[in-house]
DNA sequence: AGGATTTTATGCGAGATGGTACAAATATCG
DNA sequence: CGATATTTGTACCATCTCGCATAAAATCCT
């Protein structure tokens, strides 16, 4: 029985929890994000994390609970990594590779096989039944889409773009980009091979 | 379209079939489309095609089975509708705004919510535990990019396209901009807002 | 030490799930 | 008509599924 040292934590009061939260959280989002959200059980939650089911239970809620913790996890840290890598001073199509780049190091992270983005691989799935996760989605494209705009119009100020490209245009192509990635990249392409996607899809929309 | 033999077989021996098999298996496929492979149930097929389980399992097999003959039905005709829109002698932007609207067209025929691509929304989520399914996603997604790129060279010998235009960066970025119509269909985009993101994608790609 | 508090662990229970056995039903063939 | 062939419908089985009740364990407070 490890006892997770946690030192900006008071004392608690009972008996210590023999899990990290956080890391727990991250460990049932890789279930979901293997399986999907019908296709992971309790059983299987329980299996990642280490924890069993009433402790799982008391922490995260409910099944569908846990999954949304674990998908607005996910969706935090992808805009955020997108936002930096956007948002760096450095050349229009250097950002756009390094923002794909960033995408892919979170599509192949998997120990296995790539699993693309959680959200597109497990979360659309359930958009039809579920309207808070459908909400949730259509925010966050729209925020991809507003984060590519941005730098566009950065682009076309500094003259590192054409006067007459359209921003908006761009960024839901440079979305749409990302998406055939995280499609692709669960679909058995190779790393190499969305890479190279990625930077012929760069050179058409910069050049 | 393969005709199937229906009136034309002879005489059957037994118990006639209370059922049309090919009306049966687009049931089952509406079924899949909505919640997925997991989140589907016998129970749900079974309510869906109004055959009790037995005779689903004589006519397609266990679930899986089923699922793969609605996913192949699936990828011929959109295959075959993308390869016909784009095909036809148009205008390149004529042609690509008729796959689009193609596309849109199944993406919204469901009866309640829109339901997106079959593919898109249901196999990517199971492509990382089954590898049929998987190997089957590569192909098909070749398959378009392959129509899109025939399309963008032909528009590049007619001098419709510039001749320094890449024909394959073109035809990944003209499937991502697919992906994430689909995507974006399944997530609550009304079909207006989608086919004014298709208008503005084909313009910036044929621009 | 002893009570209070919180978490863990076992395991139960009602229902869903995928799949099948078996007999009744409905057709053709001889 | 009776034999044969095929499908249907009911009912069933073994397993999984989610969620929770309950008691034991481990810590803090007085």
């Amino acid at each position: 029985m490890v006892q997770i040292s946690n030192d900006d934590e008071p004392k608690r009061r009972g008996r210590p929890r023999a899990y990290d939260p956080q890391a727990a959280l991250l460990r049932a989002m890789d279930a979901f994000w293997k399986s999907g959200y019908s296709g992971t059980s309790l059983d299987d939650l329980s299996a990642a994390t280490g924890m069993n089911r009433p402790s799982l239970y008391a922490a995260f809620g409910d099944k569908r609970s846990l999954y949304l913790k674990a998908l607005a996890h996910y969706w935090q840290v992808a805009l955020g990594a997108m936002h930096a890598d956007l948002a760096e001073n450095r050349p229009l199509a250097d950002s756009l590779m390094r923002a794909y780049e960033g995408a892919l190091a979170i599509y192949f992270s998997g120990e296995d096989r790539a699993r693309g983005c959680f959200v597109v691989s497990t979360a659309v799935t359930e958009a039809v039944e579920d309207a808070e996760i459908r909400e949730g989605l259509m925010t966050g494209f729209l925020a991809f889409d507003a984060d590519f705009e941005a730098r566009f119009r950065a682009a076309q100020r500094n003259g590192e773009l054409r006067d007459d490209a359209d921003p908006a245009a761009l960024a839901v192509i440079a979305t749409g980009v990302m998406h055939t990635i995280a499609i692709r990249a669960r679909s058995g392409a190779t790393r190499a091979a969305l890479e190279e996607l990625a930077r012929k899809a760069v050179r058409a929309l910069c050049g």
